[in-house]
DNA sequence: TTCCAGGAACGAG
DNA sequence: CTCGTTCCTGGA
């Protein structure tokens, strides 16, 4: 919360932020865009933009940017007005199990992303792992993003605007590698681009009215309505349950084979306002300890 | 060559 | 409502 901001040529420099790390950040399944650079920074593209993060010892380098960029995007991009330490202590209380999950995933932020891209790229999510999702966005933005700008060498493509898959086959967007998702792709690309639901107003509703939205859409279920609702609307109290959030919750805090409504519910029960944080540290937690591999 | 991981849709009960 | 099956891709 209280840190100092430095202005430089090209890049904004931030001194003692607390709770921030980034391979925590980038690796616990909120984002995509991301590749990390040989000298350990990250390279992503986000909002139209590319930034390129370094951490040095108590200092948080944002490269390829300016101090505009930081405070009409990036701020608010790494949530860095969110007291993380206040959260930790509440989610500790009374639980040994999340004081370890934090001491492995400390530096974890909640990323603020584009709403519609976030719902093309879970909705690629289903039913795959990390890398293909990388994969498939990365060519979808290439075919169908514009190119923004190069950095260290490589050219950088915006995600692509909903307009400009509205026209497109499913044996075209299938090429990108999303399999039967395609059609998903494809219908939530003429929802939004025909403006048949303003994606970017349904933060304005509660949680639950929300998500019910969210399920509107074909290929968007519980888990990918919740991470939309997490990673892109600053709804904090969803709770997404994917493989590793159902293991590591069966594991520590119920038993085998629950029904992921039970596990929903107390997930929600127990965590609270806080259950979309809790699922972070419990993700990148179970990972980890590679639980059920 | 076969097997497996990973969410949502869909149909049956 | 819950349950079981199917949909794809790529890596082991």
């Amino acid at each position: 919360m209280n840190y100092k901001i430095v202005e430089e040529k090209d890049k904004v420099i931030l001194e003692g932020v607390a709770d921030f790390e980034l391979s925590h950040i980038f690796e616990c399944g909120q984002c995509f865009r991301w590749n990390r650079e040989v000298d350990g920074s990250y390279t992503l593209v986000a909002h139209k933009k590319i930034l390129n993060v370094a951490k040095e010892k108590d200092q948080i380098i944002f490269n390829n940017t300016n101090i505009e960029d930081f405070y009409g995007i990036w701020k608010t991009y790494f949530d860095l007005g969110q007291d993380y330490g206040a959260i930790k202590k509440s989610l500790c209380k009374n639980d040994p199990v999340m004081e370890r999950a934090i001491e492995k995933g400390y530096g974890i932020r909640i990323l603020k992303q584009d709403e519609w891209e976030t719902l093309i790229s879970f909705i690629i999510s289903s039913n795959r792992g990390i890398p293909l999702i990388k994969k498939s966005i990365e060519e979808l933005s290439e075919k169908y993003g514009r190119l923004i700008g190069t950095y260290k060498g490589r050219g950088h493509y915006a995600f692509p605007e909903p307009e400009a898959l509205l026209n497109r086959t499913i044996e075209e967007i299938r090429l990108c590698r999303t399999g039967y998702r395609a059609k998903y792709i494809l219908d939530a690309a003429a929802i939004v681009g025909e403006r048949q639901m303003n994606i970017y107003n349904i933060h304005n509703l509660d949680t639950d009215m929300a998500r019910k939205e969210l399920l509107r859409i074909s290929g968007v279920g519980p888990k990918v309505a919740d991470c939309i609702l997490l990673f892109s609307m600053g709804k904090f109290d969803a709770f997404p349950i994917d493989v590793w959030v159902k293991r590591v919750m069966e594991y520590f805090y119920l038993q085998e084979d629950m029904p992921l409504k039970v596990i929903q519910d107390y997930g929600q029960k127990r965590f609270g306002e806080y259950a979309g944080f809790a699922q972070q540290y419990l993700f990148y937690y179970a990972r980890e300890l590679g639980i059920g591999k």
